[in-house]
DNA sequence: TTGAAAGCGCTAACAA
DNA sequence: TTGTTAGCGCTTTCAA
């Protein structure tokens, strides 16, 4: 037994009291400050690696920063949230700051739990992936502190904004069926939870874009949407809705990649075919769509782009810029096995 | 614009002097503590609700908790986290503590940041998943705070353990292949790049009991491991080098379902369908696991069980408990169509 | 039952 | 360049 019980944290006197400094002076260290020479610098450092100090946050937090980001996510069941944490991380490499994530739930009042909880933690700036706040809330938090959201498409002039453009995204999809031929292509949307405007959440324009599509092919007849959620669960069940009708579609465009793979479960228990009998794509381009056996066509949003984007935005808000700015990438068509031309009729280019 | 720029926050001192009371009897009130009247508890509950009071876990650090529960994950890619995760938050429910987490990624030096980044934050307490650390950097944790450790074998006086048997979920396994007629199994396992004693990681348990059993059955000479990693490209790479083995296998165990889907892609590749030319398993049961058109032989181990246990043992220690406890789950075999008996030969019981 | 006051570890204004 | 000192918002003795 080394150590009795809870030792003492080292504190900032401590290492002032080694080093024969006054506390101010490491202070100006710790905090790369004007006005140190370089060899109160080299005392100073050395009496920190002797003591292994390390400033406590909560104590900063009183004074100033405490150098972290909260990332608040619906949940981290979506692979997709992972690509985008990769970049954050990847951004914040080398920086002071730390990434600390908050499940944000799937019901508002989860979710301003969670954004509260960060807050409360003084976190020196959130960034909120796909929230279902009203933008009026959205606009209180950035009000209150440095805010970056990723996947809505509402202008705020109080915070930063990266997104997918989820029309193109999801035009590339349609058009992409419809060259093949298929005329039955239906939609799984998703059943949100959100207070948002409509017309600012990703699903709804995906879906929109769909419909829009559509309608500019002459195929605005054929239009269904299932309305499920953006899970396995939710694409099997509004697969399942979708194949019921009659005559059966050709083609299942599934807004999230977790769903097609929930649509492709209900397709096979149907009996049917990929992409013989019916054609699958998703969204999101998951490493799950890449395997031979899935080899799903999806939309490559590219999430690590869009975290180190929001990360770098973050950290620009908290060194002081209070302009917005609006980020957003461009998406692009994978295709794979999961679509191909409906039952042996020709390919054809529109 | 409603408010013009950042809004200073309401503290205890408002909510006092709103409530004309002292602020120890506003902070009585907010830590439930003795020696309130419960007029003045009312007035001062008022006063908290009109103004929106909430207190700063920073303030709070400084003499007494945090409320918060800091939980190190290697990465979230892996579906069985969101499980664990799902467990946690669930137990946490109701209290006042939040979960907040971190990632902790693939290298020891990065888990000790993401560990240290906790600590300076003054967690209440810590669950590592999975780590990396050595024991004795595990102790040193322990030592320090509340500790709660998942997925790790050694036992510890100093920090709680929460572990699946994985000597008997592998067995589990391995002898359902020799049951369906295998001989030819192989195992894929993880390239860790831990400092643990390697009898403690799960990985290297499950790689040992199929040799175990394998032995048992007089197989020895049949075993073939491929060391790679727990995930899709890890599984991918590891059933190539196996696929390559003469004769070729009829089974392949991969250690957990990430791996299994990227052996599913390399088996396909190689022009081989599953489970007739040759079988399947992996270890996890995730969701995607129990896709039809997937329908992976695997292990369930219970992720939420084993979430809302560590959670539940990490409250108790944060209440005070000094002695350590272990928790193991039960593993189960859950088979799918993605194992069976190899070419045409007969099932039998061993 | 109530409240005054000290102090947690740090930052920053100010003085030397 | 260096150090003194006044808080930041809470909790917790201790006295009234």
């Amino acid at each position: 037994m080394v150590t009795p019980n809870r030792r003492r944290r080292v504190t900032i006197a401590d290492v002032a009291s080694h080093a024969q400094v006054s506390i101010t002076a490491v202070s100006k260290v710790i905090r790369n400050a004007y006005g140190v020479s370089p060899a109160m610098k080299d005392r100073v450092k050395t009496a920190i690696e002797e003591l292994g100090y390390r400033p406590q946050a909560a104590a900063r937090a009183m004074r100033g920063r405490t150098f972290t980001i909260g990332v608040v996510l619906p949940h981290i069941r979506n692979p997709f949230f992972a690509d985008i944490l990769d970049g954050l991380t990847e951004q914040l490499e080398g920086t002071d700051y730390q990434a600390i994530m908050i499940q944000g739930g799937v019901t508002r009042q989860a979710e301003k739990r969670a954004v509260d909880a960060l807050m409360d933690r003084q976190v020196d700036g959130i960034l909120m992936v796909g929230p279902l706040a009203a933008k009026t809330r959205l606009e209180e938090v950035g009000r209150d502190m440095p805010t970056v959201v990723l996947g809505r498409h509402e202008r705020s002039a109080v915070y930063d904004s990266v997104v997918d453009d989820d029309d193109a995204g999801s035009e590339l999809v349609v058009k992409h069926l419809i060259s093949l031929g298929h005329r039955r292509i239906v939609h799984i949307t998703h059943q949100d939870n959100s207070s948002a405007r409509p017309a600012d959440l990703l699903h709804i324009i995906r879906a929109e874009a769909y419909k829009r599509v559509m309608h500019e092919h002459g195929l605005q007849d054929e239009i269904a949407i299932a309305k499920a959620y953006y899970n396995e669960e939710g694409g099997y069940q509004g697969a399942r809705e979708l194949l019921g009708r009659s005559p059966r579609p050709t083609a299942i465009f599934a807004g999230a990649d977790q769903a097609a793979f929930g649509a492709l479960a209900a397709v096979h228990e149907a009996g049917l075919s990929v992409p013989a009998d019916i054609s699958v794509a998703g969204y999101d381009n998951t490493k799950l769509a890449d395997l031979p056996n899935i080899s799903l066509t999806s939309v490559d949003q590219d999430g690590a782009v869009m975290g180190s984007t929001a990360a770098r935005l973050l950290l620009e808000r908290v060194e002081g810029r209070t302009s917005a700015v609006r980020f957003s990438v461009n998406p692009r068509l994978v295709i794979r096995h999961s679509t191909a031309p409906p039952d042996g009729s020709p390919q054809t280019t529109t």
